[in-house]
RNA sequence: GGCCCUGUAACUCAGCCUGGAUAGAGUGCUAGCCUUCUAAGCUAGAAGUCGCAGGUUCGAAUCCUGUCAGGGCCGCCA
């Protein structure tokens, strides 16, 4: 439809009057040259009244000396005159805009079969192109905390959105299972730990320690313990292999509640035996140097800083197991890219070791992206931190959010067991999921536990109820062939158009690599619908069969769009 | 001190990359709508110096510079 618009556009532009006016030409097009094409200069006007699609007249004003107002004006009583040919309805001016009218039932029938065809919306840009999320990464040892839950949630949404541009794409969950942490756990195991505790609740347990090991006075004993690890001393591998172990067991048991799941499980202990060849290799390139008795980069010209390669006591740091780790998977994955889905307070770690990959002749560094978050903020928009031992737990937040859906789903009729426990978990799940995703990535969230149980609003659980509603419409006929349309009223139109916009989201979302766009539009989407639902009686109606399929077409749609930020719909509510 | 992110309605936020028509939502507040497909919903209303000051532009919430405020990061943690 949009390039019936287009094509009209290009046609009247090519006046001869212009070019005798020695107006520049688009190469080989006899159009006047624009700012910009014709394509990306063509708008879709605030509302429906005035227009289906509206070509804005400021770029012609320059060109041609004139006021984009009388432009307007003049381009559209020409086009009138000549007439429009089939698909539009009309053309007017309004300001310096000029705004065109299409057929809705000609946008109607358009939609409705492309919403039909398999993979609505998804495209093709990344065919052949491989992409690497890193994602999720807890610590081991470390409660899964509020923060990786961003991690994860994004990660996986990021994935999705990928496939649906036609990424092939791994995710790695790439665990904090190595470092200087490590030495102060295996201290405090020797000194406090507990068999018993550590079987039956092993994150509460290696947290109490972790905190009491982090006393100042056991500093020097902890880094010694880490040595001994790093040098391959076997009571402290065995005892680290447990906590990973452990740790493991119980992250996969939110992973399985939040439904994300992972290509690869690896971690930063992969690569202590390629630590060496890096730093060797590093030295080599006169790339490092040494300082107080450490290996560092003066990255201070870039202004990046400095940044640590290895510790005064040969011990290695996780900027020399990034680099290990991305050279690797440079080597195994051949990637378009590389994502790194953390937090943004890792930024300057980033920079750092991308430059350093760089400097090492990785022309690859380019291609490789921090993707940061910002952080949940405890009350009073301060940081929370795990060695004051104030921390949110994952299982918590799940476990109240799912008890306050229940309550509300107990309310509102009576459910056998099976399924209450279903419903509230998938409406909690869309709750938090969604509540997380609708911010914009960069933003700081104040953690707050009402936000996470509100179901009213902009909210998870709203856009299930929408989905929701439009099944229990489709289940009780049987979608029909015949589709009359008679007249189309303004909220099917703008249902439609809706609809229609949800391929362009999807190659935005991609652009930015922002999930959120994603949400916003599920959210307007499902507004959009609701409004049809009040004012659009489809059953029983006279045009039944066009409504019904355009229900069904949200109802696609919707499902896709929830897909995309990793919610699953429910058909009842 | 340096660098990064943020500042939009009472509160929580979208819009900023790629500048255009009256700056959008939700919550809360006010007034309506359930004998009709699920009221976790819909309609209407009140509510905004888009932090501040300059600049670029026919046009700035959006781009540039400065400035103030909040958060984060800045050598042996990750």
């Amino acid at each position: 439809m949009k390039k019936v618009v287009i094509d009209l556009l290009k046609n009247e532009l090519k006046m001869k009057a212009w070019a005798a006016r020695g107006i520049p030409s688009e190469k080989g097009t006899g159009v006047p040259s624009l700012s910009g094409k014709i394509e990306n200069l063509l708008e879709v006007p605030p509302s429906g009244e005035m227009g289906d699609y509206a070509f804005p007249c400021f770029a012609l004003a320059k060109s041609l000396r004139k006021n984009p107002m009388e432009i307007a004006k003049e381009l559209a009583e020409k086009l009138r005159k000549k007439g429009l040919g089939k698909g539009m309805e009309g053309v007017d001016f309004k300001g310096p805009y000029v705004n065109f009218f299409i057929d809705k039932k000609i946008l109607a029938e358009g939609v409705l079969k492309s919403v039909g065809k398999k993979g609505f919306g998804e495209n093709s840009s990344g065919k052949g192109k491989n992409i690497v999320i890193d994602m999720s990464s807890p610590n081991i040892a470390k409660p899964f905390g509020i923060g990786h839950l961003r991690s994860t949630i994004i990660g996986n949404s990021i994935w999705k959105i990928c496939e649906a541009n036609g990424y092939k794409v791994t995710k790695i969950n790439y665990l904090g299972d190595w470092g200087t942490q490590f030495g102060k756990m295996i201290f405090g195991f020797k000194k406090w730990g507990n068999e018993k505790k550590l079987g039956e609740d092993t994150i509460k347990h290696l947290l109490e320690i972790y905190v009491k090991a982090n006393a100042k006075e056991h500093e020097e004993a902890a880094r010694e313990e880490f040595k001994k690890l790093e040098g391959g001393d076997k009571d402290n591998l065995k005892m680290w292999e447990k906590f990973r172990k452990l740790s493991l067991k119980e992250f996969d048991s939110i992973y399985d509640l939040l439904g994300v799941e992972f290509d690869v499980i690896s971690g930063e202990s992969k690569y202590n035996d390629k630590m060496d060849a890096v730093v060797a290799e590093l030295k080599k390139k006169k790339i490092v140097k040494k300082d107080d008795g450490a290996l560092i980069v003066d990255l201070k010209d870039e202004g990046l800083g400095v940044a640590l390669i290895q510790k005064s006591d040969g011990t290695s740091l996780y900027a020399t197991r990034d680099i290990a780790a991305a050279i690797d998977r440079k080597k195994e994955y051949k990637f378009h890219r590389l994502i790194y889905e953390v937090g943004q307070e890792q930024k300057l770690h980033f920079n750092q070791f991308f430059k350093i990959l760089d400097m090492m002749g990785h022309s690859w560094s380019k291609d490789c992206v921090h993707v940061a978050h910002g952080l949940y903020l405890g009350e009073g928009g301060k940081k929370f931190a795990t060695r004051k031992g104030k921390t949110v737990f994952m299982s918590d937040i799940l476990d109240d959010t799912i008890e306050k859906a229940k309550k509300n789903l107990m309310a509102r009729e009576k459910l056998s067991k099976e399924e209450l426990e279903k419903r509230a978990k998938k409406i909690a799940l869309a709750a938090i999921f969604y509540g997380d995703l609708k911010n914009s990535r960069e933003n700081n969230i104040i953690f707050d536990i009402d936000r996470f149980l509100a179901f009213e609003g902009d909210t998870g659980p709203y856009l299930l109820y929408s989905y929701a509603r439009a099944s229990s419409i489709l289940r009780r006929v049987k979608l029909k062939k015949a589709m009359k349309i008679i007249d189309l009223k303004k909220e099917e139109i703008k249902l439609l158009k809706k609809i229609d916009g949800f391929g362009k989201v999807i190659e935005k979302a991609y652009n930015q690599l922002a999930p959120n766009l994603i949400a916003n539009y599920c959210y307007e989407l499902a507004q959009t619908f609701n409004e049809f639902y009040h004012g659009c009686p489809v059953l029983g109606s006279a045009e039944e069969g066009f409504r019904l399929k355009l229900v069904d077409s949200f109802r696609v749609v919707m499902k896709n769009g929830l897909d995309l930020l990793g919610i699953g719909v429910l058909e009842e509510m």
